[in-house]
DNA sequence: CAGCGTGTCAACCAGATGGTTGAGTAAAAC
DNA sequence: GTTTTACTCAACCATCTGGTTGACACGCTG
């Protein structure tokens, strides 16, 4: 297949923490977009652009289709999906944990803020 | 609030796309963990461990519970949730677009792989 | 063919990241 | 009161990151 390099879940997070980055999906969301398309609503260079759209496509969330001189950037859902998927798993927990975790905190609620403060915000 | 100096998304991502911070995430979804309980699966330092939770915790993924001189270690579902949002709006997308992609790259097709190809893997 | 537009690659830089070690602090145990 | 335990903080280091610039490759257009 040899789909990417890494269909990794790091890399899937690793790409989308950057707010350029998740920009650039939300313009790809709507209709594939060239590179130079990109570029205008960024004030940054167009090589740095074209880096995002590379740590994007090694994550596998971005494929390129080559048309003419211009390459055509498409999203790709596998690896988002990858990721929500990911986090679907805790979603299970959150529910019902918020709960169990609200009623163990009243519990505890008396202690629960010793002095021991420093320096911690 | 001051609840974390920035509940952002870049945070909770970066934050998410480490595989030793996820690990932790892990540990802590089954109950909470002080710090030193942590450490024994990762084979470094417990500095290390201590800077990656704080991380989580800048991220807005884990909450702090002093109890004596431990550290108890809860997860906070919070971030999780948004990124978990944040992605669901693209799943809105994925479904429908994987079938118009895919109709219209069945009607490229026959163009869509040129031959400039030099050094692309 | 020459020239332009689109994009890649390599080199470079400042700052962030992920790890280390060592010193210090505070509560708990002796 | 001394020692242990659990943890924090600061300094340091190598590597990665995100940006820049400049040179180059490819395809389209005239």
């Amino acid at each position: 297949m040899v789909e990417n390099r890494k269909s990794d879940l790091s890399e899937i997070f690793h790409a989308l923490s950057d707010p350029t980055r998740r920009a650039i999906l939300g313009m790809l969301v709507r209709r594939p977009h060239h590179i130079g398309e990109l570029v205008a609503p960024f004030d940054m260079s167009f090589n740095a652009i074209s880096k995002h759209v590379k740590t994007l496509e090694r994550a596998g969330l971005v494929e390129r289709e080559l048309v003419g001189t211009f390459c055509k950037l498409h999203l790709k859902t596998k690896g988002l999906s990858d990721a929500y998927h990911w986090l679907g798993a805790y979603e299970l927990f959150w529910n019902e944990r918020l709960n169990k975790l609200e009623a163990l905190l009243a519990e505890s609620k008396p202690s629960t803020k010793p002095k021991r403060q420093k320096s911690r915000s």
